[in-house]
DNA sequence: GCCAAATTCGAACGGTCGTAAGACTTCCCC
DNA sequence: GGGGAAGTCTTACGACCGTTCGAATTTGGC
């Protein structure tokens, strides 16, 4: 009955689409949770919105929660990746000791690239600031245990400025991911005002480069 | 039958504890929802932690939100006032012109004193930080409507560092802010780890030093 | 083209929620 | 001390919630 069902006949297709419907559920519930809040959104408001039947999410995510930690696990994985990818280049051009805003820019240029106003995973940033403070208590066990991999970031700015204590490494950082975490949609809206309506690509570079002079300027403290 | 209905006999008390019922019902609706959250929160949790009837809420504030709306409006009147008294010091000590540091000192010292671990405000604190990012539509739009007390300090701001454009200042301030507002549970149990277990006055006078410090440094950049 | 597994569907269950209505009690002023 | 306002109490309404169940349907392998 979907449109999509003919091309899915595909079955080499699979690794991707991989039920459809588990999809649309997916994006659907991303897309809402990031706009009105994970208590805000009902199943009846995701499934209503994907075009599938009520008892999809339970079908396939087992439950509410369940949807909204696998969301954010994929969410936080991606992020997280590109994050890797970019400290571990720094690594590579600086024989392992890359300088201070070089590892700032891994940490936060990834999230500001996915803040472009026609960027696939605008949504998603959205989704993943708003459930890291909103979210679960299994989410909020999470953010609290698995600190590793800020634990390569804590380690490599210590390394670009060994004179600072980790006390000071830690509370700068924390500092920074403030920064930009505050970056609700309040601000993506100021955003769209200081650019008269629509926010542009350079907008976002503009944005990134002033939040490096600021958080570089406070490690150099 | 309550355990102080023969002490507020006395009419003249009425202007402090004004029905002691509605002021039950604002502490133990303050704690709850910075807690738990909002939503999460029921009028039945309310009215049993304060243990008054279940009534009492749609009576003595209308609706819910309502009540959330009450607490949110006084709590950040209070905060913008010591606000605004540290900025007029600041302004009387220097001609009108005080320098970056005092600034930053007037917007944070506030709430930095609010999170000191026997402050009667610690809860409201975390409280205003909460009800701003998961708050209603309502306190959403006040907070970007009523720009008047951000633009005292934006102005003073621009008076210490008149080479910065008007841009800069404002988006500064905006990951100033940023930084004080991530402040939620989490860190603040982090505070306590960091203190082994207990968080002392001290800790919160080292904390608004080392956000002072990176702020600073960071309008300066 | 058939059978079993996977998926989708309609419907409903048990619960919790915010709010309101009405009876009842307490308080205060004349 | 009587009467009216203010506050408290019990109770319940109507709506929405996440989840589940069994039937209906589709899918994929032989």
């Amino acid at each position: 009955m979907s449109p999509t069902t003919d091309a899915a006949s595909h079955e080499v297709e699979a690794a991707e689409t991989e039920a459809a419907t588990k999809n649309l559920v997916f994006v659907a519930a991303e897309r809402l949770f990031a706009l009105h809040g994970f208590q805000n959104v009902s199943v009846r408001d995701i499934t209503a919105a994907a075009g599938v039947n009520l008892a999809s999410v339970n079908y396939h995510f087992g439950s509410k929660d369940a949807l909204l930690f696998d969301i954010f696990k994929r969410r936080t994985a991606e992020l997280n990746r590109e994050r890797a990818k970019m400290l571990h280049e720094a690594n590579d051009r600086h024989d392992g000791n890359p300088p201070l805003r070089e590892v700032l820019a891994a940490l936060l240029t990834p999230p500001l690239r996915w803040l472009a106003p026609d960027h696939e995973r605008r949504i998603s940033l959205q989704f993943v600031i708003r459930a890291r403070s909103e979210g679960t208590d299994e989410i909020r066990t999470v953010l609290k245990t698995d600190v590793s991999h800020l634990r390569r970031f804590s380690d490599a700015l210590l390394r670009a400025r060994p004179d600072l204590s980790p006390e000071d490494v830690y509370w700068r950082l924390h500092f920074t991911l403030g920064m930009l975490h505050n970056n609700r949609f309040a601000e993506f809206d100021r955003l769209n005002v200081l650019s008269e309506g629509q926010t542009s690509e350079a907008d976002v570079v503009t944005l990134l480069e002033r939040m490096l002079d600021f958080a570089e300027a406070g490690f150099n403290a």
